[in-house]
DNA sequence: CCGCATCCCCAAAGATACTG
DNA sequence: CAGTATCTTTGGGGATGCGG
């Protein structure tokens, strides 16, 4: 039954390759960076996977120790799947394909989900010689809610959820506008020129600090 | 004719994996690490691969601005695939692959080939607070070649062929053994206790700081 | 509903033979 | 040597259905 078509190279390449190397599997560890989901969740966030082949690929990365299963304690009662800690020892993987994939010389097409544009937030995090300072946002895109926090210049929360009213800053707006937002487009300190349908409400200060320090174009 | 069965996002990941995340589409890359190659070589470098499948993935990764078909200038007159500077531009993600590969909590089966073995010398090579020096080194394993040069305690070359006889250690052996000699077995210091087969002539304590320098072992 | 299993179909991978 | 041609086998895409 278990097709187990792995390369049979001992080369920690080909081993990596062998446990997250099949079609889906990695955008499936993707989808669980943020934290658990259920199988619901990981269809939505990754449609065209069909739950068959989503099924085999959550078995698999079962078995390859890089996510398990659990059911949360009543009354939820819900089957969730999330990351191993070797699973999530995956994120300097996430970093440099997704820095790599920036410097790509065709244009990235299609679209984006919410996780994936906060995760860019925590992917090229990186402060540099600039200010360090400490804040705490929250990010509202449609009906995706995130929350992401800043202590002493270092990036040390980012999960899916608000902050109950403690936010320094509050952005909200549709996830393309958002978007765009990140990508440096509009300048949030300018008399409140963000892009259209994008309201910044708080500290405008501290939103100029995360994105000076958010550049999608560095190297490392 | 071309499927370009791709994820449509325009998430750099998913994008990242649009063009490398096809079977063998990785591993032809890492194939030329050490430099260009010609199509027999990679065949041999990638047993089970299939000419077909091969021949496939090239078309694929040269469309996909991984890599470049060249022809060697006469008499060589030879065809040859290369990396162009985005393809070369994976090193972060072998790295970041390879360090996840080395933690797995199953065991690597299989062989491993001469060139991914000196490749690891490079992924994992970092001095820390050890001390600086400056060396010329050549392995031989059986019958592949390969020197490499270490300058004010940073690794400067990692090329195959020999160092005309430059080298300040000549380490040849098997490439099993030269391999349980690169993940620690034995004491090349101690008297010549080199693994089975193994003969190290030179600046043993050239090899011991290198040996030193490259434990696989280690975090980042 | 949510979490899959089953079924059908086609595209891609594996294996082998063959050609410029 | 460097691939292409051909055939078989496997796995993924998509829809549907069923049990808990």
């Amino acid at each position: 039954m278990t097709g187990k078509r792995g390369y049979g190279e001992a080369c920690p390449i080909a081993h990596s390759l062998d446990v997250i190397g099949d079609r889906w599997a990695l955008l499936v560890v993707r989808e669980l960076r943020l934290g658990p989901k259920r199988f619901s969740d990981l269809q939505a966030g990754l449609p065209g996977a069909g739950p068959n082949v989503l099924a085999q690929r959550l078995r698999d990365l079962e078995e390859g120790g890089v996510l398990r299963r659990r059911v949360l304690p009543p009354p939820a009662s819900v089957r969730v799947y999330e990351l191993t800690e070797w699973g999530a020892e995956l994120e300097p993987v996430f970093g440099a394909l997704a820095r790599w994939g920036m410097r790509s010389p065709v244009p990235r097409t299609g679209r984006i989900s919410a996780d994936s544009m906060m995760l860019g937030l925590r992917t090229f995090f990186d402060p540099g010689d600039g200010p360090v300072w400490t804040a705490t946002y929250e990010f509202r895109l449609d009906r995706d809610v995130y929350r992401l926090r800043v202590v002493d210049g270092r990036l040390t929360e980012l999960a899916r959820g608000d902050t109950a009213g403690l936010a320094d800053v509050v952005v909200a707006g549709p996830r393309d506008g958002v978007g765009a937002l990140l990508d440096g487009e509009g300048a949030p300190l300018d008399g409140g020129t963000a892009p259209e349908g994008v309201t910044v409400a708080g500290d405008r200060a501290a939103l100029a600090r995360l994105l000076a320090a958010t550049d999608t174009r560095q190297g490392a």
